[in-house]
DNA sequence: CCAAAAGTGTTGGGAATACACCCATGC
DNA sequence: GCATGGGTGTATTCCCAACACTTTTGG
């Protein structure tokens, strides 16, 4: 076997700095689908923690940056370019969270537009994160930790981009930005500030309105498709160096 | 020598997972004084970098955390018992961050009061961020991402109850926190904000006035040493869910 | 013409900055 | 009593939530 064995064997034999240990990466994938807001996970076919979820992980390459090593492992996973954004998040190295012996991870959270239809495997599924199955390993924590930062985010940066489709109408929007974050948002409200910051720009097209009536939607998109920090955190300042305008 | 032999030398042989990697932990240990931030920096004394200052760092023990390491080598720099807050801040996994072989770091940021006076070795000194000396490896752009992380906490956390003594006077707590976000600071509007958060509060004793004369200073005291998030992101949040009251 | 959905105008409240004024001490 | 520094009252500004109202479509 190899649990405890491999902890102690690698030890003080060639570096000598220290002993060197195993690393995987975790990521947290994350999508808004239908009014939830679902992580992807992998059934386990073995102990263990034998038929519980966990995340898609893998092991980090010999000469490989963590990040490199995060969308290598989730192409096999999900199409890597509906990956929106990809950024890290903490490394766990509690001795005990793998019963197999020591495995340090770094988890990343990845976004996946909301309209992206990744093919994945047989032996994973999108899971609400509010109604997660039994989940292996300390992963559920690490889910906590994603959603937490996604939903910070959402306030003071632009990182909706990574869960909207290209072009949306602002009603579309308003669904993801409440599913997200788990309470109700105003469309309004919305729509106005994150064009006050702007974070969100009308284009020329709209939406078809439905069989119902109603006035068509114009269609927006994001303003930029990478992170800016839209909303500094300006406590104490003078106001003198102010944001815009 | 102990260059790229060992990053090769560990791979495939005992982990059926992947490589082992070495792994250390870096502290960039940050106090104010004398109206400058400063940083805490050791002076190599051997090849690479010799002569250039780096980080306080050092091996990650088998069986042991992250956290916990990064403890037990701040021991040896300064006095663990003046380091009133430690978070982790991110991995770094360049394979060509360390030119002797590939090596994992996990960094943390460390406060310590501005009126502890920890004994350092010699071969360590603080600098002020502002005007650093040459800093060998990738170590001055982990000073950088820990000076973002405190200023940004210093808005909207309690995290300055690392940075103040036990008790202070606002005209103090205004210089620690006027330092730290590198802008000038009201003592009035700072007095008022954490009041009403909650995170300060006044004790029963006052400072004495100088010989220039003036109304002596009240001491307030953070209400917690722990850190508390007090200022949460509330964007397109409905109000009724408000803060308090 | 009416229902439905989108988008704009307007109001009000809360939080933060700026500044004026009052308080308490040493000399 | 006067200079010095600490603390409080108050006005202004800005941001955002809430809601009323207008616009534009389908039937």
């Amino acid at each position: 076997m190899d649990d405890k064995s491999l902890e102690r064997g690698s030890f003080a034999a060639p570096a000598p700095l220290g002993s060197e240990f195993s690393h995987e990466v975790l990521a947290v994938v994350l999508r808004v689908r239908r009014d939830r807001l679902e992580a992807l996970l992998w059934q386990r076919a073995i102990p263990p923690f034998q038929s519980e979820w966990s995340l898609p992980c893998g092991p980090l390459g010999a000469s490989e940056r963590l990040g490199t090593a995060v969308g290598r492992h989730l192409a096999a996973k999900v199409d890597i370019t509906d990956i929106a954004h990809l950024e890290q998040l903490e490394t766990r190295s509690d001795p005990g969270r793998d019963p197999r012996g020591r495995v340090l991870a770094t988890a990343y959270l990845a976004l996946v537009a909301s309209d992206a239809e990744p093919g994945i495997p047989a032996d994973t599924a999108w899971h609400p994160v509010t109604a997660l199955p039994p989940v292996a390993f300390d992963h559920a924590s690490i889910i906590g930790s994603a959603t937490a930062r996604l939903r910070a985010k959402l306030s003071y940066t632009n990182i909706g981009f990574a869960l909207a489709p290209a072009s949306f109408t602002i009603a579309q929007l308003r669904d993801i930005y409440a599913t997200a974050l788990g309470h109700p948002v105003s469309a309004t409200n919305l729509q106005r500030i994150l064009t006050r910051r702007g974070v969100i720009a009308p284009t020329e097209r709209a939406a078809p309105s439905t069989a119902a009536g109603g006035r068509p939607a114009t269609l927006y998109r994001f303003a930029a498709r990478n992170l800016v920090i839209t909303n500094p955190f300006a406590a104490f300042r003078p106001a003198a160096a102010g944001i815009r305008s």
